[in-house]
DNA sequence: CTATGAAGTCATCGTTCATTGACAAGGTGG
DNA sequence: CCACCTTGTCAATGAACGATGACTTCATAG
């Protein structure tokens, strides 16, 4: 599942934790965090440390991904010159 | 690639970035944080805010994914009770 | 050599974070 | 009914964040 916003953090951990039948206060014990912190990350908070999400979701055995999407734009071979970088060189902001 | 820490992240933003043929002063426009945001994060810094990365991994086209490691464990069939909240039962702190 | 750009680092400052302790609302079981 | 647990929420506090501007170092180009 894709990662946009904490919005999809927020539905995998709270389903993640009633799967594993936790209260938020268990679960806060076992990340090491307030409960207080755990129920604003399910609502969505948008600006949280990015280590205790980490914290929080190998705490659940949730995995997080890095990939880099396809270059399956691999059409024309000899050309595998960065499209990425062209298209970012006209967008602004 | 598995994220298990934001060393993780720092090594794929810089390798990601000079790929692209930024530098940090052109990324940090993009993504609309400081260039020394930009330069901690690729040295690793560890508390970051979430949102703020989401920004800047979407800036460089890196997906995060979210997945729940395999219930390849189905030898028993029948048996599909979490083993994930079993072991927890016994996992403490 | 000089100039320009990139990267790394620092002090300062205002903002926001996470914690703590407390309280109320809702459900469940005795 | 009452007791208990869970969840949501709040105010206050100390800690840490990110922005800014300045400075240094290093490399490359002119």
């Amino acid at each position: 599942m894709r990662v946009n916003a904490m919005r999809d953090v927020a539905a995998a951990v709270r389903g993640r934790r009633k799967e594993l039948g936790l209260s938020q206060a268990d679960l806060a014990r076992r990340v090491g965090v307030s409960r207080a912190w755990i129920n604003a990350v399910e609502a969505g908070k948008p600006r949280v440390e990015f280590d205790l999400v980490l914290r929080l979701l190998d705490r659940l055995h949730l995995r997080l991904d890095l990939v880099k999407p396809g270059n399956h734009g691999d059409v024309f071979k000899g050309r595998s010159v960065d499209l990425d970088a062209i298209l970012d060189e006209y967008r602004d902001q």
